[in-house]
DNA sequence: GATGAATGAGCTTTCATTCAT
DNA sequence: AATGAATGAAAGCTCATTCAT
C-alpha cells in the first residue's frame, strides 16, 4: 500500500476498495477483458470514477494481483506459524487452495495478465517472498522426512497453482472435487517409495526466472 | 465429419484444413478473442473466405474443439489396445498430456469457449465416448490392482486436465515440469496406503452433467 | 471590470487573478480546449475553485479576452499621446505587436474562441474603442502624409491582426521575424507612388459588423 | 503518392479520396479536432472505412498536409514558367494565395498539426522543394531589380504565410480584403527607398531547420 | 468461390461540470 | 469558500460481420 493510497479522502478510499473487490470477483468470472464498464457497475460507481483510481486497465489488474498475492503469502505465514508440523501447513496451504482460486487465478490464467505482471515490481516482491515462504515450509517437510526428497519448492509451487484453478467445466458434483485433488496430490509428495522423476527438482530459484 | 464437409471441392477442403489448423495455433498463442482477421491472415485466406466455411466465431470454435477432441479419444484408444496394463495406459496418456495442451486448452480455459461448447452435440459425443474409453483403463487399473479404489474416473479426468494445461506462467526451467507433475500425480493415484479422501468417488457420469 | 467582480474579498481577488493569467497562458501554449483541470492546476487552485469563479469555459475565455483587449486599447492610447506624429505611433503600435501575441491571438486564431466573443458586449466595446482609437491614428497619418490615402483603418486593422499572430511555425533565426514584417508592412502602408489596390478601402465600421 | 496508394480497388480509392477531401474542408472548417465521424460523414463513409484507410487521426493530417504542399508547389512552378518576369511570378503567387488558404493553413495554424508534420519526411520534401522554387523566383525578382536586395527567401515565406491565413474574424466586407492585404505586402517588398529592415534577410535555410 | 472493402456497434478513455466534504 | 471526488456524455478506435467486386 503505497503513500498516496493511504491519503485518500475517507469516501474515495471507500470506492477504492470497492472498486478492487468488484475487479476481483469479475476477472474471476469473466476474465481480464470484461467491460470496464461491468467492473464500475459491480463496484456500484461510475466508469469515470474507476478511471480516476486506476488510469487504465493494466494498472486495476496490477492492484487486484497485489492484494491478492498478499493475502495468499499472509495465509502461508499463518500456516507456517500455527500448524505443528511443515507437513500440517502444506496441507492447510493445499486444503485452503480452493478458497484462494479467484484471487490467484488472474494471474495465472490469463496470457495478457502475466504479460502485465511481469513489469509490476509489487507483484514480484510478493511473489518472491511467498516462494520464500514456501520455501522454509517444504524444506521442512523434507527435514522432518514427511515430504520425498527428489522434489524442490517450484515443484510443489506448480503442483498448488494447478490445483489453485478451479477444477474447471466441471459443475462439481460432490462440491468436494478441490479438496480431493488437493488430497490425491499430496498423497503424492508423500516421503515413501514412489516412481523416479525425470530431471531435476524445480527449486523457487528457477520460477523467479520469469 | 458431416455430409456437407465431405463435400467440399479439393482446395476448398485444403482451405477448411488451413483455417481450422491456424485457428487451433492461434487460438492457442492468444486465447479465443483473437480476431478473425488473425486468423484468416495465419491460414492464408481473406476473411471472407473464413466465414463463408464458419458462419461465426463460434462455429470455428466448435470446429477446432472437435478435432481436438477427437485426438485425444484416438490417442486414448490406441493407449488402451497397445499397452500391456491398464496402469501402462494410463501413464502413456498422463505423460502424453503436455502434447494435448494446446488442443484441449481451448476448452478448458475460456468461459466463453466452454459456454459455446456446452451446447455443442457432436463435442458431447466426442468427450462422452472419452470419458467411458477412460472409465475402461480406471476400472481395469483398479481391477488389475494398481490404481487405488477410492477414486472414480471422474477424479482422474479432473486430474488429468489440470495436467493438460501448461503449467502456467513458467518458462519451464527443466523442460519437464508438465511430466514430473504428471507422475506425481499418478504417485498419488497409485494403490497403497494413501491419506483418506472426502466425499465420495466423482465418476464419469457426473462429469456428463452440465 | 464588473460589479461583482470588484466586490471580491482580496483571497478571492488573488484566486481570480491567477486563474485569468494562468488561462492566459495556456490558451497561449495550447488553445483554447486544454483541459480546465490544467489551468486550475496552473493556477494553483482547485477546478471547484476555478468553477466558482467562471461558470463554464466560455465565461473564462471572455474574461481573458476582455482583458487582453484593454491592454491593447491602453497600448494604443499611449501610442497616441506619446509618439510625436501619428506615423510614429502606427510604428510602435506594429514594432510592439508582437507583444501582444499571446493576449489577442486566441480571439484570432481559434474559430471556437471566435464565435464566444460574437455575443460578448463587452469585448466588443473594447474592440470598438480600440478601431476608434486604430481611426483616429490613421486619419492623422493620412492628414500629415505619412500613410497612402487609398486604405482605411480597416485594411491597417486587418494587417495589424496578421502581424499579430506568431510567424508561425518557424523557430524565429533571426529572433527579429515580427518586426521585418512588421517593417514591410509599414513600408506598403507608406504614401508614395504605390500599385494599385483593388475594391474601396476597408473602414473601421467595415469591421465591427460580426 | 506510395505504391500502397495505388494498389487500391476502383471503389476504395474513389473512398480514399473522398475522404482526404472531406478532411481538408472540414479540418480547414474546425480545425484539426473535429471529430472522426464528422470527417467520415462528410465524406459519405462510415469511420470505420476512415480508419481502415488512416490508422489513425495523424495519418489523415499527413495525408491532407501532403496533398496540400504538393498543390502549391505545381502551383508555384506554373507560376514561374508561365509569367514574363519574376516579378509576375511572386504577384501571382500572392495573389492567388487566397485559394490556397484551407490547404496549408492546417500546417501553420495548429500547433497540434505542426508537431505532427515536423516527423513526416514526405511533407517535408514538399516543403523543401516548394522553398527552392520560392527562393529562385525571389533571387531571380531581386536580379532584375524589382524587390528590394535586403530581403531574403525566408521573409517572403513569411509574409506569404501570412496572407495565406484567413483574414480571420472578418466577414470580409470587400470581398478583397485577401487581395489588397497581398498588394500592399507586395509594396512593401518593392525595390525603391524603404525603410531600414532589422537583423539580416531571413533566407529559405533559415526555415528549413524546424 | 475468393477476396478484401465497408459498416457500425461496442469498448476504452477523457474531461466538463456538479456536488459532497 | 476551497477542494478534489464522482459522474456521464462524447470521442477515439477496433473488429465481427456483411457485401460488392
Amino acid at each position: 500500500m503505497t503513500a498516496s493510497e493511504t491519503r485518500l479522502r475517507a469516501d474515495a478510499r471507500r470506492n477504492r476498495d470497492q472498486i478492487v473487490a468488484a475487479a476481483r470477483q469479475v476477472f474471476a468470472a469473466a476474465g481480464p477483458d470484461v467491460p470496464m464498464e461491468e467492473i464500475a457497475r459491480t463496484a456500484g460507481v461510475g466508469v469515470g470514477t474507476l478511471y480516476r483510481r486506476f488510469p487504465d486497465r493494466e494498472a486495476l489488474i496490477r492492484a487486484v494481483a497485489r492484494e491478492s498475492f498478499a493475502q495468499v503469502l499472509a495465509d502461508a505465514r499463518e500456516a507456517a506459524a500455527e500448524e505443528p508440523t511443515a507437513w500440517d501447513a502444506l496441507v492447510r496451504l493445499a486444503g485452503r487452495s480452493h478458497q484462494l482460486q479467484a484471487s490467484v487465478q488472474l494471474a495465472l490464467v490469463s496470457e495478457r495478465a502475466r504479460e502485465i505482471l511481469k513489469g509490476d515490481r509489487q507483484t514480484a516482491e510478493f511473489r518472491d517472498a511467498l516462494l520464500a515462504e514456501l520455501d522454509a515450509i517444504v524444506r521442512a517437510a523434507q527435514a522432518e522426512g514427511s515430504v520425498r526428497a527428489d522434489i524442490g519448492t517450484g515443484d510443489v509451487a506448480i503442483l498448488l497453482s494447478l490445483v489453485l484453478r478451479r477444477p474447471s467445466a466441471v459443475d462439481d458434483p460432490t462440491l468436494l472435487a478441490s479438496e480431493r485433488v488437493a488430497v490425491l496430490m499430496l498423497d503424492g509428495l508423500r516421503a515413501r517409495p514412489g516412481s523416479p522423476l525425470p530431471g531435476r527438482p524445480i527449486t523457487g530459484e528457477d520460477l523467479q526466472i520469469h
